[in-house]
RNA sequence: GGAGAGUUGGCCGAGUGGUCGAAGGCGCACGCCUGGAAAGUGUGUAAGCUCCAAAAGGGCUUCAUGGGUUCGAAUCCCAUGCUCUCCGCCA
């Protein structure tokens, strides 16, 4: 009755970003490496063998450096004596200088190549560190063991010729996914008629209600540079979701997360700039390898989908606030789509890499009799921000990091998928009272 | 796509081989001045890594990015990105 049960959380929320590479802070492991390895735990993550080998390297590293930097130091100082006696015309103590700087420039050549590998083992075993859990989270391994935290909504009884929402696309003929496949491929549906216009609707009532709610609308490319890639963390893990356009060098987002949140990659904040919030509607490609079976039958996994994200920078102090204000959002559009749904809070075992506290939305498809995940609100404390050097000033004027926030807003197939499934009637399609305004009728028939 | 010009700190802008992390200005912060404000005036004002118990202070790196020349590079050379101008093409 799940989804899927992978070991990591399914698509649409944003799981492309589990593969990778954000990483700990690692001052914050130097100085707490016991409370790391049992907060790892929570993720039935053995982190011990890996948090003592980074304690050992980056010893090493901190050597390596220092003897760098006192290299370096007396060549700089060497530069400037050999400038003076220039000028004063002492040309054979300057050429004395200058083979010493030849043997120093020797020795930094070495100790540079030795300093770039152990920082490069270090990278290396830091980026397989996953987010560190937030403490209360529930334990667990598997979808089975997270527990729910809230539920809403009649299941409806349906006819018991109730069909399911790939057969209802095509007796209506709102979505023809075999005419994708002629155009592109598997994955890519044409969305028809009043099928294009619901879409249409979901994604202009979605963007609508988040910025009523404060957030600031935002239209990202649908194609990101590498340092962007690197910035979310889908790099360097490139080839595994991404589409890639090689002749620009250009990846294809997964998530509208990717451009809105590299927009404050390498940026400083002044505390007065909190709380950013930011939505964005965006077409999302995800290549979906080794995906099979029901799983991806009709809308429940596609390589292209819309999604509305909405993402939230804040300090520190007041982002778990910020995610229950993000998961009261989220609630209430489902309510108002008068979809049946349950919010569950991921156990450590099934949180994503990155995430210290994760909702996942789920709503359920009557026809299908299971659940769909239609959305995933997490807050990833200073993981990202760490990655993408996203900093604030305090009011002391130090640098801290910021934490970020992101959920879906919604991810719409499988919203429309429940939308068909449940609200099928003998009549035709019942379209929410909520949506009507934005498709303009109330019946798809 | 072709030709040319450019790319310096939060912003503007000087700097064509030596003491430049970078003049000057703006902005910002704090102080003086003021009844209060403006004006004026003084001081300060990048980030990362690192040494130090910490503070103070010190070292290293960074003038788009990556490489190179040199005892020494913001400054010279090469490659790339980006911006602007002209031509071409075009929704």
């Amino acid at each position: 009755m799940y989804p899927q049960t992978t070991g990591i959380a399914p698509s649409y929320t944003d799981s492309s970003l589990l593969i990778i590479p954000d990483m700990l802070e690692l001052n914050f492991i130097r100085e707490n490496p016991q409370l790391v390895i049992d907060r790892l735990a929570l993720k039935n993550f053995k982190a011990g063998e890996a948090v003592n080998r980074i304690l050992e390297i980056d010893i090493n590293r901190r050597e390596t450096q220092k003897l760098l930097d006192d290299n370096l130091a007396e060549s700089n100082n060497i530069a400037r004596e050999v400038g003076i006696l220039f000028k004063s015309g002492k040309q054979a103590e300057a050429q004395e200088l200058k083979n010493r700087s030849a043997e120093l420039k020797i020795a930094a050549k070495e100790l540079g190549d030795r300093l770039e590998e152990i920082q490069k083992e270090l990278n290396n075993l830091l980026v397989t560190l996953p987010n560190l859990p937030h403490p209360t989270t529930p334990p667990g391994r598997l979808p089975e063991d997270n527990p729910e935290v809230q539920r809403e909504g009649d299941i409806p009884e349906l006819a018991v010729d109730a069909l399911p929402h790939w057969e209802l696309a095509t007796k209506y003929d709102i979505i023809d996914f075999e005419l994708g496949v002629k155009l592109t491929g598997a994955g890519f549906p044409v969305y028809k008629g009043k099928g294009a216009r619901l879409q249409r609707a979901l994604i202009n009532f979605f963007v609508d209600e988040a910025v009523k709610a404060g957030y600031i609308e935002i239209q990202p490319p649908l194609m990101v540079n590498e340092a962007s890639g690197y910035g979310t963390g889908q790099l360097p893990d490139k080839d595994s979701q991404m589409y890639f356009v090689g002749e620009d060098k250009f990846y294809l987002i997964p998530t509208a997360e990717v451009p809105v949140t590299n927009i404050y990659r390498d940026v400083i904040l002044k505390t007065e700039d909190f709380p950013v919030k930011n939505v964005a509607y965006s077409s999302c490609f995800r290549r979906e390898a080794g995906s099979y079976g029901k799983d991806v039958r009709g809308l429940n996994r596609l390589h292209q989908f819309d999604k509305v994200e909405i993402v939230q920078l804040r300090h520190p102090d007041d982002s778990y606030q910020a995610l229950e204000e993000m998961r009261e959002h989220v609630a209430g559009l489902v309510r108002k789509l008068e979809l049946p749904f349950r919010i569950i809070r991921l156990c450590g075992g099934d949180m994503s890499f990155t995430s210290a506290w994760t909702y996942d939305f789920e709503v359920y498809s009557t026809a299908q009799k299971r659940w769909l995940e239609v959305s995933s609100v997490s807050n990833f404390e200073t993981f990202q921000a760490n990655r993408m050097k996203l900093r604030f000033r305090d009011s002391n004027g130090k640098t801290r990091l910021a934490h970020t926030l992101n959920g879906s807003a919604l991810a719409l197939p499988r919203i429309v998928a429940a939308l068909l499934e449940n609200n099928q009637t003998p009549e035709g399609i019942r379209i929410p009272k909520a949506l009507v305004p934005y498709t303009g009728f109330e019946l798809i028939s």
